[in-house]
DNA sequence: GACAAACTTGAGCGTTCGCTCAAGAATACT
DNA sequence: AGTATTCTTGAGCGAACGCTCAAGTTTGTC
C-alpha cells in the first residue's frame, strides 16, 4: 500500500527497464512478452514504466537506441582488447556471437536481428534504429577491414564485405537455432574463412604483379 | 443464424485456413497475428478452425509441414524451369527471393526465416520443423552443386556450400528488410557471386594440375 | 519547514486474446 | 428414407493484454 524506499541506492530505474525489457525482448520477443512480465522483472510497478515510456512500442524504440550505444562497450571493445589483427578481429566477432549461443544451448540468436525479422515491418521507427544498429555493426567491421590494408585486395570494397560478415552471421545463428546445434553457424563461418583466405592470396598475387609492373616500368626508364 | 451452404465447390476449408495463415504469419509474424484475423481472412468461423486443428500451435504445426510440401511446387521447380545450369540454378534461386522481396515493398523476407526467430525457441516441434525445411531447402542446393561436378573443387564439401548459400540468403534479406532497400542483398549475393567465381577458377586450376599429374605419372611408366 | 517537481504505488479500466459449445446444416452410408 | 458422421455457425467465455490515474512518497530548491 505504502510506497518502499530503497534503502540502498539501485541502479536508476528508467535504465533498469531498459535492461529487464532488451532481455525480455532478446529471450521471448517483443509480442510474446507482456508489459506485465517487463514490469515484474524488472521490479517495479506498471505506472513506474508508463512514467518513463508512453507505451510499449515507444519503449521498444528506446531499448533499440539502447542497444546501439550498448554495442561499443559490451561488443565490439571487448574483441578490439582480445587481438589487434584486424582480420582475427572479423573471427573473434563472430566467436563472440557463438559463445554467446553457446551458453545459451543455441537459443535466442542476435537481439537485433530477432527484431529485424519480427517488428521492422509494421513500425518505421524501429525499422529505422535496427537499420542503424546494423550500419553501426558493419562500420565498425569495415573499419578494421579497411585497417587489414594491403592484405586484402586493393579493389576490395570493405563495405560490402562487412556487410556480408554480418549476413552470414545472421543467417549462420538463423540456422543454428533452427538445428539447436551451432554446426551450420560454424560451417557458414568456416566457409567465409575460406574466402577470407582466398581474398588474401588474391591480395598477395595483385601485390608480386605490382612489384614486377614497377620492375619493368624502371627498366623502361 | 442459420448455416449457408456454399453454392460453388470451394477449396478446401482445411487447406484455405492453412494457406490464409500461412500469409498471415509471414506478413505478420505468429504472436501478432490473431486467431481471429486467420478466420475472417479465411471466411469461416473461429469453431471451424477449431474444428480442423486444436489449437493455434498447433494450427502453425500444420503451417509448417504445408510449406514442407509447398517447397517443390511453388520454389524449387519453378527454379529448374528457369534454367538447367546447376550454378545459375543457385543465382535463379536468390533471384527469386529477391524478386518476392521487391513485389511487396522490401517486407516479409522469408517466411521460415522469420518464424525460426520469432517461435524456435519456446516451440521445440516447430524448431524441429522449421529445421526440416531448411534442410529440405538446402538438400535441394546441395543437389545442384552435385551436379555441378568439376565445375567446383573436387574436395569441396557441397553441403556446407548449399547451407552457406541458404545462411547469405536469410543474412541478406534481413537487412534488407531493415535497410528497406534490396541494396545489401544484392551486395551479399555479389560476395556470393564472387565466391563461386573464386571456387570455378581454382576447380579449372585444379584440373590442369591433375591433368599434369597424370602426363607426368604417363612418363614415369 | 514549505512548496513544487519527480517518481512510485497498485487496483482496475476497456479491449483483445485464444478458445468453447450447443445447435444446425451438409454429406456419406445403408 | 433413415441414420450417423462430418462440418459449420456465432454468441460469448475466462484470461491476458496494454494501459490509466488518483493517491502517496521521495527528492530538489529556497
Amino acid at each position: 500500500m505504502t510506497a518502499q524506499a530503497p534503502s540502498s541506492p539501485e541502479p536508476e530505474t528508467k535504465e533498469r527497464i531498459l535492461r529487464t525489457a532488451f532481455q525480455l525482448f532478446h529471450e521471448q520477443g517483443f509480442h510474446a512478452t507482456g508489459v506485465a512480465t517487463i514490469v515484474r522483472e524488472a521490479g517495479i510497478n506498471p505506472g513506474s514504466l508508463y512514467h518513463f515510456f508512453s507505451g510499449k512500442d515507444q519503449l521498444l524504440l528506446q531499448v533499440l537506441e539502447f542497444a546501439t550505444h550498448c554495442l561499443g562497450p559490451a561488443v565490439m571493445e571487448p574483441v578490439e582488447q582480445l587481438t589487434s589483427d584486424p582480420i582475427d578481429r572479423v573471427f573473434a566477432l563472430l566467436d563472440q556471437y557463438r559463445e554467446g549461443m553457446l551458453q545459451r544451448g543455441c537459443r535466442m540468436g542476435c537481439p537485433i536481428g530477432n527484431l529485424a525479422l519480427e517488428v521492422s515491418d509494421g513500425n518505421p521507427d524501429a525499422r529505422l534504429l535496427i537499420h542503424r544498429n546494423f550500419e553501426n555493426w558493419a562500420t565498425r567491421v569495415k573499419g578494421w577491414l579497411v585497417e587489414a590494408g594491403d592484405r586484402l585486395p586493393d579493389d576490395l570494397d570493405r563495405g560490402r564485405l562487412a556487410h556480408f560478415v554480418l549476413t552470414v552471421m545472421e543467417g549462420g545463428l538463423m540456422q543454428a537455432r533452427a538445428a539447436n546445434d551451432l554446426g551450420v553457424f560454424d560451417q557458414s563461418v568456416g566457409v567465409l574463412r575460406d574466402h577470407f583466405d582466398l581474398l588474401q592470396r588474391r591480395a598477395q598475387k595483385l601485390k608480386k604483379q605490382q612489384k614486377r609492373g614497377k620492375k619493368a616500368k624502371e627498366k623502361i626508364r
